[in-house]
DNA sequence: CTGAAAGCGCTAACAT
DNA sequence: ATGTTAGCGCTTTCAG
């Protein structure tokens, strides 16, 4: 009939004098469902609202509540799948609970304290999702200065605020794994020492190493990415006594490895087996990778989980996924060659 | 000396209370400038500004100027990599027109609709970038309904407002490494003809074929996917008169083509060879695979470059990137086996 | 050169 | 059961 100018565009004042009521009377009926309006303007302002497509305005909603239905959400690389998949189950998890996600993308990690600043300092967020190194000066000092609701996820904090996975136990799995099947020359593929989680797996897996008596050679990468696997493996292959079994940080670093015995002529798993951690391509590399399931996005969800709770008030906490490592056989390790 | 309170959340208020003035003269000195304001009373409040840490709510501001500074973008899967490089360059290139990005991921086609209308009226975005499928009836209907500046990226839409690549030439370049390397026997792993990528490499893919009077053989995989490349591929050896070269639709699909090979027995590229689109991982394959060069980041780019325009008033127009597509020489192509 | 006033769209305490 | 009022923090005429 009398079609609304700009659709969808209309406010609570539009609604208010179609039916004939005041504005606060109509945000009463939509809010709290209008307790205490009489059912029959209570009717007309929904079925105005209805007819019109209200929609409300988050801005000036959140401009009044001081809440603006968004979680934050910072880290180093999108393209980076592990990243990818953390993210994505933290936005799953963040739909279902109403909020939506504001990312933003890191690449220099000293810039973080400075993406934190404008997002938190702007107001545009309710709390944020750290994926990004927790314990660099500037972030700390960022979150000092400018309080947000926060949890850093893969990345254990000193300030109690984390979601994690059991590292160190992924660790002593993957050691495990390779002695169960006879090897004696182990390598660690990790990371620089800055990353929390590639010190509590080296530490889990030098662990049960030390408890067969083995000393295994502790690699470093720079970069954990597929071409750090990649150099690392050739550092590795290069070494008078080469190892005959090794465990790559995660999955990209697992890759790099494969591909690098690969140009190097060694077969996996009859000359060198390799584990890592594993990821959506695992399945799809050759061999298919060995590797110990990690719940990325299911980190990623329990974070928003957490992050909601501290805006709700409840007390930070550091919560370690309950998840046990659990080893997903493929065909990346075997027993070690013959001498 | 005095400590404010809660530093950082400072109001233009707060400064005027300090400095002496009204807090329209801080708004005007803090966003034009202060051009028209004295010397003297500008620095004291850019002082004072400095000193508290002024920054300006976002909320209320937008409030004010109808702009939110932020921009949407609507993707189905952010682990699909292909999905997360496009994203990363846009996310680069909004970031450094200064506006920060709202991410919502539409696992399900059909709801996409709901999605775009609940970023779009509750007006939390200046505009969208689409990297959904554009033609659904419902997502059309959706932005009739509530119109806001947007481009679909990688996807041609029917109403001009796309950024794509020559997906054409990038089929036609395939077509031609393969026969180029003594290839007769083709096949196209593509998508199911929504898809308007696939579609097109299709079409250039068949447009050479023909030139050279071959008839390729199309299969069609269901989700352009690691997966679906693996059963495609799967198909192939099975047919009775199996290609030596096929072309696969994007990376993902190569990776997946690549593992079927493996698991037959199949090697590439002595008893076939395989072709496709590239990607971060395309390199650490076994065997790494030749492919075309797609700057999905650089059409990310665009698409916020073109979105900003439109936002600030320019007409809507469909661009196709013109970075001519570039064979990456690997190893996965090589002549066909001997009979 | 600066201040007063109005208003963006909404909510919430208070009054009727 | 409904309306009045005030205000979230900011921008922007318009007066002075």
């Amino acid at each position: 009939m009398s079609p609304p100018s700009p659709p969808g565009r209309a406010t609570l004042k539009d609604i208010a004098r179609a039916v004939g009521v005041d504005v606060s009377t109509v945000s009463k009926v939509l809010n709290d469902g209008g307790i205490s309006v009489r059912a029959q303007t209570r009717q007309a302002i929904i079925d105005e609202a209805n007819r019109v497509n209200y929609r409300p305005h988050a801005l000036a909603r959140n401009l009044r509540t001081q809440r603006t239905g968004a979680l934050g959400i910072l880290l180093p690389d999108l393209t980076n799948p592990i990243y990818a998949e953390t993210v994505h189950g933290a936005m799953r998890q963040a739909e279902q609970s109403g909020y939506v996600t504001l990312i933003a993308e890191v690449s220099d990690e000293r810039r973080s304290a400075a993406a934190y600043m404008r997002l938190v300092s702007e107001r545009r967020i309710d709390g944020l999702i750290i994926a990004v190194s927790a314990e660099t000066e500037e972030m700390m000092a960022a979150i000092e200065a400018n309080p947000v609701p926060h949890v850093f996820v893969n990345r254990r904090s000193s300030i109690g605020r984390s979601v994690t996975v059991d590292d160190q136990a992924s660790g002593r799995l993957a050691a495990q794994t390779l002695i169960d099947a006879g090897h004696r020359h182990l390598a660690f593929i990790g990371s620089a020492p800055e990353l929390d989680t590639s010190r509590r797996r080296r530490q889990g897996f030098v662990e049960v190493c030390a408890a067969a008596g083995l000393a295994p050679v502790l690699d470093i990468v720079g970069p954990v990415s597929r071409r750090g696997g990649f150099d690392a493996m050739h550092k590795l292959l290069d070494a008078t006594r080469r190892p005959t079994g090794v465990f790559a940080f995660n999955m990209l670093v697992g890759i790099g490895a494969l591909a690098a015995a690969r140009v190097r002529g060694v077969r996996v798993p009859d000359d060198i087996s390799v584990i890592s951690l594993d990821g959506e391509d695992a399945i799809f590399t050759a061999p298919p990778l060995t590797a110990i399931a990690t719940p990325l996005a299911e980190m990623g969800a329990r974070a928003v989980v957490e992050l909601e709770a501290m805006i709700d008030g409840r007390e930070p906490q550091d919560v370690v996924i309950d998840i046990p490592p659990k080893l997903i056989y493929r065909e990346s390790v075997a027993g070690p060659p013959n001498e």
